[in-house]
DNA sequence: TGTACATCAGTGAACGCGCGTTCACTGATGTAC
DNA sequence: TGTACATCAGTGAACGCGCGTTCACTGATGTAC
């Protein structure tokens, strides 16, 4: 009777308010940005009372650093799933992967790294989130470098590079400055490749131990 | 009588509303951000009615990006700046320019490529603004490629790479994720340089044409 | 040199908006005995 | 098994806010003759 369709539809207790307004806000947040979401227009729609929410969130902002944790940990998911097998590959695989999920979720990879919205050290665990997404790419790195395919320089300063590299791709790409699609990664690809060979030619190579 | 300071003070025809306004919009950019700039706050800070800013911009988003034309200009000065004798040099020092002038003025870096705020396609002055300061780094990079010191291979993927890479310095280093300072931008030079050099190490070498 | 007139650059009031958040509350649920 | 009570999860009303923008207007300035 209360149960005809995949949600219950109770009178007070909605039992699933958190969930719920979780989801809309992350539907809201992919399509519309997170400058669309609002506490009061989430309520309106799960048919809430605005206060409510704060049963369950502490207030705005707690409720995007959640949904940039949930962003971290999809982005770490995907992360993982790059098959570390050969060193090289591995690398623009990792890279490639990156750059794909700030396409495919050009508004979370806004909201993850914006900066303007969720400053650094405010939220705990969103901080940890995100350094454990950056963990796969600095492993990977690490991998490569002990199996001799990465010279051998501080791991900081590589990882530095790859990251500085793959974020810039992705935040250029999606904000359309660069000619990448999903379809067409060629670009993103030969970027990455320039990373591990170096932009400069053969025969001028004596000058890389001047500077 | 009535230019006794720099300005006069006008009763009624304020006679620099445009300039000032843009001075103060400018000004509160820098310090607060983009998300602080109100017409209502500006007029109100000046001393004219909200409406008046209206016979002077379309709206607050022409302002903005009135705003960021001036950044594009400001940066684009920086890098024409750098001296272009050497090839490596210069085009270490172009990317350290430009690292420095997004830590320098974060705001003001945030709004020219935020993507949120302005998108392309908006306000072709800002697109062209935009556009020419790329070329600045795109000049820099073709000169070093006829020079033969940077390996031939289509402009377009080495300005991609570059770009990237002192884009993604650039943010994660105003977002606080690295360790780069103006004080301390070995970390910022060390990056670039491996850009130059490659990462892979000298006895792999042999992988490169694989991919 | 003086005057009529067009134009420009302001004004004050108002529209309509949605927001985050707090308050004192009430209805529903779970728990100890 | 039944009941008293604590706790939890909602409610409706309200506070206070600032925003962008439009409207009909008026005061100041520049220009033609």
């Amino acid at each position: 009777m209360n149960d005809n369709s995949t949600r219950a539809k109770p009178a007070y207790h909605h039992g699933d308010l958190p969930q719920q307004a979780h989801q809309l806000a992350l539907d809201t947040l992919r399509e519309h940005g997170d400058a669309a979401i609002s506490l009061r227009a989430l309520a309106k729609q799960i048919g809430v009372s605005a206060p409510a929410l704060y049963r369950h969130f502490m207030d705005r902002e707690s409720l995007l650093a959640e949904l940039a944790i949930t962003g971290f940990q999809a982005l770490r998911k995907r992360l993982l799933a790059v098959d570390q097998a050969q060193p090289r590959q591995a690398l623009i695989d990792i890279g490639l992967v990156y750059v794909s999920f700030a396409q495919e979720e050009p508004n979370f990879y806004r909201l993850m790294f914006g900066g303007r919205v969720l400053p650094k050290g405010v939220h705990p665990r969103l901080d940890t989130a995100g350094k454990s997404a950056f963990r796969v790419l600095e492993n990977t790195i690490a991998r490569a470098q002990q199996a001799g395919y990465i010279k051998p320089m501080p791991l900081m300063l590589v990882t530095a590079a790859a990251w500085s590299l793959v974020h810039g791709l992705a935040q250029l790409s999606i904000d359309g400055h660069l000619p990448i699609t999903e379809a067409e990664p060629q670009l993103a690809q030969g970027v990455l490749t320039l990373l591990l060979d170096g932009a400069v030619a053969d025969h001028e190579q004596h000058h890389k131990d001047n500077t």
